[in-house]
DNA sequence: ATAATTCTTTAGCGATCACTAAATAATTTG
DNA sequence: CAAATTATTTAGTGATCGCTAAAGAATTAT
């Protein structure tokens, strides 16, 4: 998984793989088939572990507060030491080559499917008076998203974790009252 | 620069490269020495051409304008047929092997340099009482700039260009009067 | 026109890519 | 315990990677 998180889908060699896993090729295709459902294995785990509070977040009371939470805990979590290097599925495969497409799909439809729940979740805040009437659950997910995969190419970039919070800060300045 | 811009640095092969440019790979090596000197110089083409329009709208006579002309024409941008599959400075090497550090580093710069430009250009807004004195500066260009950055990856998902204006006029809600 | 120079092609370099057959070692089963 | 099964290692596969020497073709300079 700290492979793929770091090099990428295509950055990351079976060399890499196998010496941070010590064994051997033959070893590795024999427990997982090929180096794709390896990745799509640690892609699971990393979905699980180290950013399942994106989903956790969902679980706030209010939408102010899920969006809060979503941002502060990214920037925290985008200034660790094990991800200063960036979200697994934002960099794992953003572009490549042709041999990396099923990958890429996959992960824009990860990508999506966290935007979809986050407006769900936002509508669901409309219904319960906790969002006013005219805010649009739509608009107001794919903002805090933008902001949520920004914030991962800053980190990429350098930003200290002030940086990130700040930004958190700033950008929950359009939430609507 | 199109091979580049669609795979990325190590994404995109020799035999692409060349392929694309209709020449064996010892013409390509004669003109430009390495893949990495022809990728510095389809960044640079990149640069003046394409994306451009980032430095352009610096021009702008409010911050507030600035802001306005470079997320809604990032909107449009990333939303023309070429460059669906995202914006070259963000996509092209931001995960990869060893090799490709170096691309990573100057892209990296690249990033840092757009945003501290953005961050001078509200320090002068400021200045000229454009911008209220409790604004920062810093924190406006990080967040801008984060906002154009996630625009990419939700092109790169499939968004359209009403979805990528949406999410630039949502983000313009929070500036500082 | 001839010589010098530049560019392009042909052909292939060693290295690394993802991946695997066959043999060996370890474990589990009866 | 022996037999069957599972896991690991050894040693390599063909394909592709970025890249290049040498020869031929085109262009430029004299």
């Amino acid at each position: 998984m700290h492979v793929f998180w770091r090099k990428g889908f295509e950055g990351a060699s079976l060399n890499d793989l196998t010496a941070a896993m010590g064994i051997q090729p033959a070893s590795l295709y024999q427990a997982f088939g090929n180096k794709r459902a390896l990745f799509e294995k640690a892609l699971a785990r990393y979905l699980a572990g180290p950013v399942a509070f994106v989903h956790d977040a969902l679980g706030e009371p209010t939408a102010y507060a899920v969006a809060d939470r979503t941002l502060r805990r990214t920037a925290e979590f985008l200034t660790e030491r094990r991800s200063r290097h960036g979200c697994m599925t934002i960099q794992a495969a953003l572009a490549g080559g042709v041999e990396s497409e099923p990958i890429r799909k996959k992960l824009i439809a990860l990508r999506v499917k966290g935007q979809n729940d986050l407006r769900q979740r936002f509508e669901r805040a409309k219904s319960e008076g906790d969002l006013p009437s005219h805010a649009d659950a739509a608009d107001l997910a794919s903002f805090v998203t933008a902001v949520y995969q920004g914030m991962t190419v800053q980190a990429i970039n350098g930003a200290s974790r002030e940086d990130l919070l700040r930004l958190s800060d700033t950008a929950l300045r359009i939430w609507p009252k």
